[in-house]
DNA sequence: GCAAAAGTGTTCTTCGTACACCCATGG
DNA sequence: CCATGGGTGTACGAAGAACACTTTTGC
């Protein structure tokens, strides 16, 4: 049996202090009106990874700079689309705070919408997507505690207070500067330290970072709600 | 652009203190004579895990009792199938020692074969099966930390050393049985104790646990390798 | 009695949490 | 001066690691 096979993308950023998702408003039928994750067909000899991001480069108008690509899960119910058979491989991104989607380009249907407004009660958005939505936005929040993802949220240099507004944007909850700050400075190549400063956030001046290249973190940060 | 889809399916359990997955061998090219996972095209109208669930009874000729399954990742590579277009949604499944597969039965052609012997070095899986595999192992390993799911490699009833053999099986190391002992009978939900108790182990006669209904360990379990 | 596995107690150390306190800037 | 955020020190308690020790069976 042949079936359409499309990826579909739950990219994240945080935006004034919120967690936020790219969602397209839907021109056509079905769901016309509707939100949507965005997200395309595979093309011919295209590999899925790499269709997810050439959609992503469309979609957000940028280069793949820093920014955290990986599959999430595949969601194939018989009827979630009902123009026929389609599974899609959702893929999940996590990216800084990205320019606004310019009008004219590619990307100019495209909108940030805060990630708790749009999985507010009330069937907001097209498919299953709502599902997918919800799925990504767990992985993200778990994958934050044992991984130094919350890195992909932030520009090239940042403060280790950037980096903790990251954390409890995404988990919701204020978190403990001092403790933050040691447990994220003390964790062997999670961060590398430029030697540069700053102090557009006020007060003292802070030290700026780099992401280092660990990919797992021992022992994890914790949650904690 | 339409494709087949496929479910692949890495069939996990313990025999002789050992991790173990299902292999086919494969009867017919492309690769023929080679090991294989088993797995077979979702048929029309059938979602995802449903043709994952169809393919685990007919393979082992059991029902579902007791095994868990868990949908892993999805592989769709432009030529990893020499035929065409193939993309296919990989299951993991953890079961109990399930009786060998009988003769005669539709399960005839499948084996249960060492972990450590399919992904030792040479090209002895067929398509990018080794990989699967290897993804499925290392899911595996890692959600026995926390989560209950070593208790889907035993038996409805099971004493604390059986369960701490699974562990050994998994991670590949001993583990302190007077520690391992405290931690689960500690861990709320995870364990039920049915009264009942046993010798088959030898030596002092142990309590017989059923799994808990907890999903999640807090705290977890640690491979501490 | 001896071996083997179950189960308990204790000690040491590591690590998370809470919070007091000092530092360096802008206004 | 004060407010704001950066960064360090410390004390308490929970949990992991290591291991001595007792219990209950089979042989």
């Amino acid at each position: 049996m042949k079936v359409s096979v499309t990826v579909d993308l739950v990219i994240l950023t945080i935006r004034d202090q919120e967690l936020c998702v790219l969602l397209v408003r839907r021109g056509i039928p079905p769901y016309k009106g509707r939100w949507a994750l965005p997200g395309g067909f595979v093309e011919d000899g295209e590999d899925l990874d790499r269709a997810a991001a050439r959609e992503l480069a469309e979609e957000t108008g940028t280069r793949l700079r820093g920014v955290h690509l990986e599959q999430l899960r595949t969601y194939g119910a018989p009827r979630r689309d009902p123009r026929g058979r389609v599974v899609t491989v959702a893929h999940l991104a996590l990216a800084p705070d990205l320019p606004s989607p310019k009008a004219g380009s590619d990307a100019a249907h495209a909108e940030w919408v805060s990630v708790d407004e749009a999985l507010a009660a009330g069937p907001k958005l097209a498919f299953d997507h709502e599902q997918i939505l919800a799925d990504g936005v767990e992985r993200a929040r778990s994958k934050l505690e044992y991984t130094p993802l919350g890195t992909a949220f932030c520009p090239p240099e940042f403060t280790v207070g950037e980096l903790r507004r990251v954390y409890e944007a995404v988990w919701g909850h204020r978190i403990d500067p001092r403790n933050f700050h040691r447990k994220v400075t003390g964790s062997p190549g999670f961060l590398v330290d430029t030697g540069g400063r700053t102090n557009r956030d006020g007060g003292r001046p802070a030290r700026l970072f780099r992401r280092g290249d660990t990919e797992l973190l021992h022992p994890p940060l914790l949650r904690g709600d």
